[in-house]
DNA sequence: ACCTGAACACCGTTCAAGT
DNA sequence: ACCTGAACACCGTTCAAGT
């Protein structure tokens, strides 16, 4: 993580000039990560940038050519990692179909703030490729014919990406906008008219919270007992 | 659509003063819509705004307390449509589920820059208490217990969201980086080595396209077959 | 009370200048 | 070739001034 900056560590972010090679897109990329963590999506600007590396703001324009590809690269990042997460596939299809879910659930929410916006910018990196190859696997030794496999790899991959995404808007509020978000949602449901809400009103104690993970757990099962009962009525 | 600037039809946008109630809450927004529909989410300024209404940039200020409060009332005005759109409800509660999902994401579909958000902001408006009466009313009919029905309500109505904004993404962006876009897509998929990806390959051709509307039209069908065959279980 | 004018801090991006 | 400095257009927001 630190670089050599070995010179007066007390005034840190003295004026100084950086050595030829010390920027690389996979250096920014670390930086851009470690500020979306801690500061939000918009905490990650150019100024934050060049502050987060010790470089002038612009230097950044040497290695991306703007932000939207930068963005990308972040994407990019994240596929990675969720790729390095996913376990070995076994011989059962459904149980490798939820493992893959939750590995990307799981990234989404470690890095919420790059996952959010993962809806917008589908990425086309090597990474991807190897994830879905993953999905495909598992549709075809589902018993699907090709036509059905690609179908429902790209159902369920969808579904995995949208669901991961919007989970990761939630958890990318900084925590108190979020307990208070959450507090005052629950509140509202607690309260509402029984006559205009008959049915909300019943449940209402019973709602789920909004980022309870066992939300998409849910739905991953869902999902899978649909696609297992498809697939074993192609095959009777 | 046309306000009453009957004043020197040729030279529209002269400098002149807004009488005193010309803007409300309603007229902003409807302005929002246009420009938001017309140059996308990042055309949404409050100088485009200002144009759009024939007033000041700040005037806006005096309605709405900043970008955000506007933004959420986009979000609502989103969920007023969506409501509007839902058909009466019939004996059949997976059916009314069905209609729901499709009313909603069609809404989406046909305000994709404002849908694509909505992600991130939960609006708790009238408009989506009453969109989730009528989720929570179908699950009760189903048969379900009081907890079950909680849990199957979010997650369904989650899913619904998450994948409608999912859509909405691909949708926002301008016809020619999207065509650009989905061809760029398509022939890297048809390309990709089979010694690497062979399930990918062997099914590449048959992929349907990312906004093929048969995916969440499928992806609906998965859901509601699940919860039905959860439905059955728990009563038989 | 509602709208306008002027000003401020900040942001993405360009381009010429340094080494 | 890679980084810096200066500048530009634009954006959200504040606040005093008009009517």
């Amino acid at each position: 993580m630190e670089t050599d900056q070995t010179t007066t560590p007390g005034r840190a972010a003295a004026k100084r000039r950086l050595p030829r090679g010390s920027l690389s897109r996979e250096i920014i990329l670390a930086a851009a990560t470690t500020i979306a963590q801690r500061d939000g999506l918009d905490g990650l600007t150019f100024q934050a940038l060049g502050a987060e590396l010790g470089a002038h703001p612009t230097a950044v324009y040497r290695h991306f050519r703007d932000k939207d590809e930068l963005t990308l690269g972040l994407v990019d990042a994240l596929n990675a990692e969720a790729l390095a997460a996913l376990g070995e596939p076994t011989e059962d299809w459904a149980a490798d179909l939820a493992q893959l879910a939750h590995s990307i659930h799981q990234v989404f929410l470690r890095h919420a703030a790059v996952g959010q916006m993962i809806a917008a910018r589908t990425a086309r990196s090597e990474h991807e490729f190897r994830i879905v190859e993953r999905f495909v696997s598992c549709m075809r030794r589902a018993g699907f014919s090709d036509g059905d496999a690609a179908r429902y790899y790209r159902v369920f991959a969808d579904f995995v990406l949208a669901y991961s995404a919007l989970d990761a808007a939630l958890a990318a509020l900084d925590p108190d906008t979020r307990r208070a978000d959450l507090r005052a949602w629950q509140i509202e449901y607690q309260t509402l008219p029984p006559e205009v809400y008959p049915n909300t009103a019943a449940i209402a104690h019973l709602l789920p919270a909004l980022d309870d993970p066992g939300n998409f757990a849910a739905a991953v099962d869902l999902m899978i007992d649909a696609i297992r009962a498809r697939a074993q009525a192609n095959s009777g």
